[in-house]
DNA sequence: ATGATATTCAACAATTTGGTTGAATGATCG
DNA sequence: CGATCATTCAACCAAATTGTTGAATATCAT
């Protein structure tokens, strides 16, 4: 099944609707940030920056170590994927490639409903 | 180029951040579906189902035919598929496939931001 | 210990969101 | 015409979001 009630996607579409948020993301996915520096490209203050990496962290899109008095945050895959299954799903419907449908739709109630590989490797 | 700062994304990631308009989304996929009908599922008011429908109506997620006194909605692709790439975009960090993505920045950077053909081969 | 640095916490204000109810609009039916 | 049906509008409310500032916490360097 698709999932329609996941509180997961609820945050993670939450955090990614917000540019500032993606823009962080965009950051990390040359590398491994702190605090400081996510903060750093965007006028606000540092406290308003730490609200969203915690809408981030919330949503399970970045994890972050901490290290001595620096948090060092980095990108986090599992969620991401959820959304992203998401909306392949329905990009199906809409680029009208119905043909596939029933397959699918058999496809996506037969298997696990978030997508497994959560890798904590580490 | 990603498009970080676009308000169509900041609407579309938005509209999909709540699990009535995800179910919302869900039942357009098995046909049009007039108003009154999508919001019939819900414990809500007519009026409360009217903004929901508003609200995936501006993300451009949904286009509606007035048709005498109802209004039918359906899906819409264009959006979706901004959506849908930005997660692709990212999900290739995310999965570790760094090879790629040197390849990936040069290709996004020449591409018309949002994906106009919709052919994805599967 | 002192002071500087990195980050969060707490309290507050403005705005947005998601819901309500009741009236308004407009199309259709008898 | 008058009643009914489908939907929106307007006013309102509670809760959440996003930002602020100033104090707190904890770590690092001297």
């Amino acid at each position: 099944m698709v999932e329609l009630e996941s509180p997961q996607l609820d945050s993670v579409f939450h955090a990614l609707g917000d540019a500032t948020r993606r823009r962080m993301l965009h950051a990390l996915a040359d590398g491994e940030r702190t605090v400081g520096q996510l903060a750093e490209p965007f006028a606000i203050s540092l406290a308003a920056a730490s609200k969203h990496i915690k809408a981030l962290e919330h949503a399970g899109l970045i994890r972050r170590e901490v290290r001595g008095r620096t948090h060092l945050c980095r990108l986090a895959p599992g969620p991401l994927a959820s959304a992203h299954a998401w909306l392949t799903f329905y990009e199906r419907f809409w680029t009208g490639r119905l043909d596939v449908l029933e397959q699918l739709l058999r496809e996506e109630d037969s298997r696990p409903p978030t997508i497994p590989p959560q890798g904590d490797e580490r």
